[in-house]
DNA sequence: CCATAAATTATACGAACCGTATCGGTTCGT
DNA sequence: ACGAACCGATACGGTTCGTATAATTTATGG
């Protein structure tokens, strides 16, 4: 009753945190090495030698699971920029960063069953888009903010801005499945900045 | 022997193109209803009222059925570029249906399944690349170049266009979750060609 | 007009996975 | 030492996979 309420103390022995790491380590593979397609619990159970169970008892779905897993371990940081370089340098820096992260195949594989998901359902939707989505667009208009404070660019409004930086990355990754250079990254900062600064 | 090889003429009766309609509506509408994740060909076949192995017979995997789907009901034509009007306007009005059909949940839902099994089959990523993403990506080079000749824009170097250009669409369907607004595709298109005439 | 070949629906198969339930066994707090 | 919560293991009915096979229908060629 009340479990994990946070109104209740718990008695018996706290979570084995050998086993989580077992099941995230063979998540892990499982989207490496077969993609999201052959990606089961089942399958994961099995590899990391864990009752399946356990599994659900932590994480409610196989999209939860990944999503954790995604947001936990996958992705890089967000880094705070401070206004110490330009934020053309840092945007590129950080991008690259990023769009090799994503490249990946564990990454890259976790977020296709990401956009699977909550394109089906609607509550996990919310979750992705608040734990994934938003952090890395404030990240990003939070930095133009403190640009424009600074001289670096003119005020302006940027609306799309989100889309315009990161849909560029996701299409080569995702769409052309190919590789994110950095001449790719410098042409999508570059472009940007020429805009920002038109007029 | 030597079927459908060209080289025999088959006797017997023709596919039934009265299944095949059948085939194509039902995994269109469990698409749109269910999504990708739910989707099989069990289910298919059972919608559509025919069996297992007709299914299989003229699409060899699920993937193969969704690319065929995708490709021939579901994206608009590509139009060609003649340079009566501008280009600038031509690539808002191309865009912007492109874009709105892409949002459409049976063609988001059928991309999705796309994007899951060309990043785990090499094979079945070139045949996607060639069906549908060189397609559209010659399409806005050659107008691009026929712009060019005609003046509209100055000739440049335009490495990345495809994912400058599509990019954004897909990163507000496929990530944000968001229809695509007319203001966005303009945004789009007005800081490509910003970028175009910039020194 | 009849034999042949191909397409059709239907059913069955072993395998895998789903999400849930249950069973001892273990580990901690009280 | 009691009970609660964790754990691995196993089992359940249900669904889907891809393949195989049977029985029927339909077109074409001889």
């Amino acid at each position: 009753m009340a479990l994990r309420s946070g109104l209740v103390k718990p008695s018996g022995p706290k979570r084995n945190m050998e086993s989580k790491g077992l099941i995230v380590d063979a998540a892990i593979s499982i989207l490496e090495t077969q993609g999201y397609t052959k990606f089961s619990i089942e399958k994961v159970a099995r590899t990391a030698g864990v009752g399946k169970q356990t599994i659900y008892r932590w994480w409610p779905t196989k999209a939860e699971l990944i999503l954790d897993i995604f947001n936990s371990y996958l992705l890089p940081p967000i880094p705070e920029y401070d206004g110490t370089t330009s934020l053309q340098e840092h945007l590129k820096k950080y991008l690259f960063i990023f769009a090799q992260d994503l490249y990946l195949p564990a990454c890259t594989q976790a977020y296709i069953g990401l956009m699977a998901e909550k394109s089906v359902n609607s509550d996990f939707k919310d979750l992705t888009l608040k734990l994934v989505y938003e952090p890395r667009i404030r990240a990003v208009s939070n930095s133009l903010e403190l640009a424009i404070s600074l001289g670096e660019i003119p005020p302006k409004d940027t609306p799309y801005i989100a889309s315009m930086i990161y849909g560029p990355i996701f299409h080569r990754i995702f769409v052309a499945n190919s590789e994110v250079s950095v001449d790719l990254i410098n042409t999508i900062v570059d472009q940007l900045f020429i805009t920002l600064r038109a007029s």
